[in-house]
DNA sequence: AACCACACCTGTTCGC
DNA sequence: TGCGAACAGGTGTGGT
């Protein structure tokens, strides 16, 4: 509830009441839409997950002086948020280890809150604009990954899709977003679409118990990544090793054949 | 206005 | 064996 004004006092005393009437999202934000028009905001951070109670998951006695849990579900060690509801429907729990990730309570925020209106669409929008984000990408000053992981031009890229893009259209993360051709553009992005579209296929990418959808299932789209991770493992296109460069306090992989670092601008 | 470094987090792995 | 450092990374914020 870090985000929430009022804290986790005030978002348990405003749900109460409500009808959900649809599920919604742009780009890494979801929201529950409510039936007067106002909307419960979640982003999952780093390691948040939505889980439908009952679905396996390792379980841990209550907490000292606590009594057990109304439904006597699972208890676990992340459980930051649990949802009941009084039409007999399953529990929902919302987990999170690192606490990135929160949830709050938008007034009026059913169609888009306010506070996530400046996250672009993602390239599996039904009204996604390669144009536009094209265009919006090649206005900015800065170089491509930055750009891509700017959710401002275009959102639900992260670190693992944005390399594997760059990988995949062979264009080195820090080419200058200027002097990026329309085709360029458009070729990253498509190739972001078509990465996210098999991540999904394959039920996301890590192979890890933080990483699962709400019956607790992982994916294991990270056998297929050609470049995030495979630091000194050869190129699936050139057999060339995989080099792992530091960016931004985290790692950006890339091919050294495929992907050449552009030349450093040089003044005049 | 636009861009960028940084804080926020916890659990795991690595090096000494 | 133990301990601290490094690492994983999305986003809001404050500084430039």
């Amino acid at each position: 509830m870090r985000r929430h004004p009022g804290g986790a006092a005030d978002f348990r005393a405003v749900l109460p009441g409500h009808l959900i009437t649809a599920v919604r999202r742009r780009g890494k934000y979801l929201w529950w839409a409510l039936d007067d028009g106002d909307a419960v905001i979640a982003h999952l951070g780093m390691s948040g997950q939505f889980r439908v109670n009952g679905s396996p998951a390792p379980s841990l006695p209550p907490a000292p002086g606590e009594a057990p849990s109304v439904t006597e579900a699972i208890r676990h060690p992340h459980l930051r948020i649990r949802f009941t509801f009084d039409d007999g429907g399953p529990d929902v729990d919302f987990l999170d280890q690192r606490t990135f990730g929160g949830m709050s309570f938008a007034p009026g925020g059913a169609d888009l809150p306010q506070e996530i209106a400046h996250i672009a669409r993602d390239p599996l929008d039904p009204d996604f604009s390669l144009i536009a984000a094209v265009a919006a990408i090649r206005h900015k000053h800065t170089e491509i990954k930055r750009a891509l992981l700017d959710q401002t031009a275009v959102s639900g890229i992260g670190n693992i899709y944005a390399d594997e893009a760059l990988w995949r259209v062979k264009l080195h993360g820090a080419r200058p977003t200027e002097k990026l051709t329309r085709a360029q553009g458009r070729a990253v992005l498509t190739a972001a679409a078509e990465v996210m579209d098999e991540a999904l296929a394959q039920g996301g990418t890590s192979f890890d118990a933080l990483y699962v959808n709400v019956n607790g299932a992982s994916g294991y789209f990270d056998r297929s990544l050609a470049a995030y991770g495979q630091a000194d493992r050869p190129c699936p296109r050139c057999g060339t090793p995989i080099r792992r460069e530091p960016f931004m306090n985290r790692s950006s992989f890339s091919c050294p054949r495929c992907q050449p670092r552009p030349r450093p601008a040089r003044g005049h």
